[in-house]
RNA sequence: GUGGGUGUAGCUCAGUUGGUUAGAGCGCCGGACUGUGGCUCCGGAGGCCGCGGGUUCAAGUCCCGUUACCCACCCCA
């Protein structure tokens, strides 16, 4: 058979893995903190929770969308983003109901079906949140501080990193907008490329993310929303500015970032770095999406939210040498003497950790020598030798292994006499 | 989907104009130190040289095909 990991997957082992766990932990913490609950929604949905939330013209949803049908003709697919899956059970329990607000994060594997490259995967991890219920701009403020703080927490330093905002218009100014912008590149449609020119027709904006030089230089002069939003959404989008000002949060306005999804309104943001990810940038962005829910048949209900990518974080850290210090994999190992003491190592190291300390013996017989070098490797600060002597005489040698002392430990003392010397 | 690069020991990689039993470093196991780690030294185990075909007296090395991975385009986490 093939013993491979499927294309743009990839096996966490144990040194990746636990950097991972790490990632997940100081989420929790952080995102606690603040107020979010977790919420586990389904690997897979039905298709049309993609196609209605995230667009028909998005590249997510016309190339990039893991679809079969199941047997019993249902078209499904594997998640690509966890915002449409939250809303959508958000909507399905009735979380917002009646005016009230729900706070969620969620975590886990995301898949899309695209050429794996660096910092790009079919299946990758994303964390994310989500407010839903509360239009006011204190929200949009309160998701993008936590964003960076998760980043601040897990070491990435900033100077590293720039934050990028903008606001996207909602349905009273961006329809004029957007209008203006398609007349724009129908006006210099002989000099965009064959790709923009169809944006016009299918979504405009996008037109802002051509990497095409030319492209890019045309679309510098088209009008921008900032000047053309309407006065509920220029209000909200300085209020939220003032208030990252106030958080001592730095960022960059940048009208040009437009993000892949159709939900997007008012608030959009994103997290780049500079290192890292190869030709990718992007480690994390959300924004708010006031109709998304409505787009599901539900009632007019605001949210917001942001998703990180764990891989493209874990890269990003590598980049910038951040260490995240993993625990000892023991703290006393148990080494014996002879093969014959098989017994009462196995029954030494038993009581220790039903004693609560991690403890780690040799099973393959392996000389002493080989058994302190295992103990070194697994960062252990103490080894309990079982020898002929130590057993004849009731006791067991306790080695510390930062000092070299030893001495002679009774076996009923031995859990407390570990537990002093590992302080 | 398109393009480029690379597949040799568990890992990172050498391998000269094709020429005998394919190498190094790290890691692993053992020993020097007959009951003891991190340093040093010595020894050892471990290789369908991605796969298939071709050229040749002879292929890890050249040619063709194929496959996998990596990187890039597009776009995003």
């Amino acid at each position: 058979m093939n013993a491979r990991a499927p294309k743009g997957t990839a096996d966490m082992l144990p040194e990746v893995a636990r950097t991972w766990e790490h990632l997940q932990r100081t989420a929790q913490t952080l995102f606690a903190r603040y107020g979010y609950a977790p919420v586990y929604t389904p690997l897979f949905e039905h298709t049309e929770v993609f196609t209605r939330g995230i667009g028909e013209a998005t590249d997510i949803v016309s190339k990039e969308m893991y679809t079969f049908q199941d047997k019993g003709g249902r078209s499904i697919t594997l998640r690509p983003e966890g915002t449409a899956s939250v809303v959508r059970a958000a909507l399905e329990h009735n979380l917002t109901a009646n005016g009230q607000s729900a706070k969620l994060y969620y975590a886990g594997p995301m898949f899309r079906y695209e050429r794996p490259q660096k910092g790009r995967m079919r299946q990758f991890w994303q964390i994310g949140l989500e407010a839903l219920g509360m239009p006011e701009p204190s929200l949009d403020a309160e998701v993008i501080i936590v964003l960076m703080r998760f980043f601040d927490e897990l070491g990435l330093p900033r100077e590293n990193m720039r934050l990028l905002i903008n606001s996207m218009g909602d349905e009273a100014c961006r329809p004029v907008y957007r209008d203006r912008v398609a007349s724009f590149i129908r006006e210099h449609s002989d000099g965009l490329c064959e790709e923009c020119n169809r944006r016009a027709e299918t979504n405009p904006l996008r037109a802002f993310d051509c990497k095409n030089p030319q492209c890019s230089q045309i679309m510098s002069e088209a009008p921008l929303l900032r000047d053309e939003l309407c006065d509920d959404c220029a209000a909200h989008y300085a209020t939220v500015k003032r208030l990252l000002d106030a958080a001592g949060v730095s960022y960059i306005e940048d009208p040009s970032l437009v993000r892949g999804l159709d939900y997007y309104t008012r608030t959009v943001f994103e997290v780049q770095v500079d290192a890292g990810l190869g030709s990718q940038n992007a480690i994390g962005g959300g924004g708010r999406y006031d109709r998304l829910m409505q787009e599901y048949g539900g009632p007019a209900t605001p949210g917001l939210g942001f998703a990180l990518g764990f891989e493209r974080t874990m890269l990003a850290m590598q980049a910038a040498g951040v260490i995240v210090p993993g625990p000892a994999l023991a703290e006393v190992y148990v080494a014996l003497v002879e093969p014959s003491l098989a017994d009462a190592a196995f029954t030494l190291a038993q009581e220790l950790r039903d004693a609560g300390i991690a403890v780690e013996m040799d099973h393959q017989g392996r000389s002493l020598k080989s058994q302190f070098k295992q103990a070194d490797r697994l960062g252990a600060r103490v080894v309990a030798i079982v020898g002929p002597e130590e057993i004849a005489a009731g006791e067991v040698t306790l080695r510390d292994m930062t000092t070299k002392e030893e001495s002679r430990v009774s076996l009923g003392d031995i859990a407390g006499q570990a537990r002093t010397l590992l302080g």
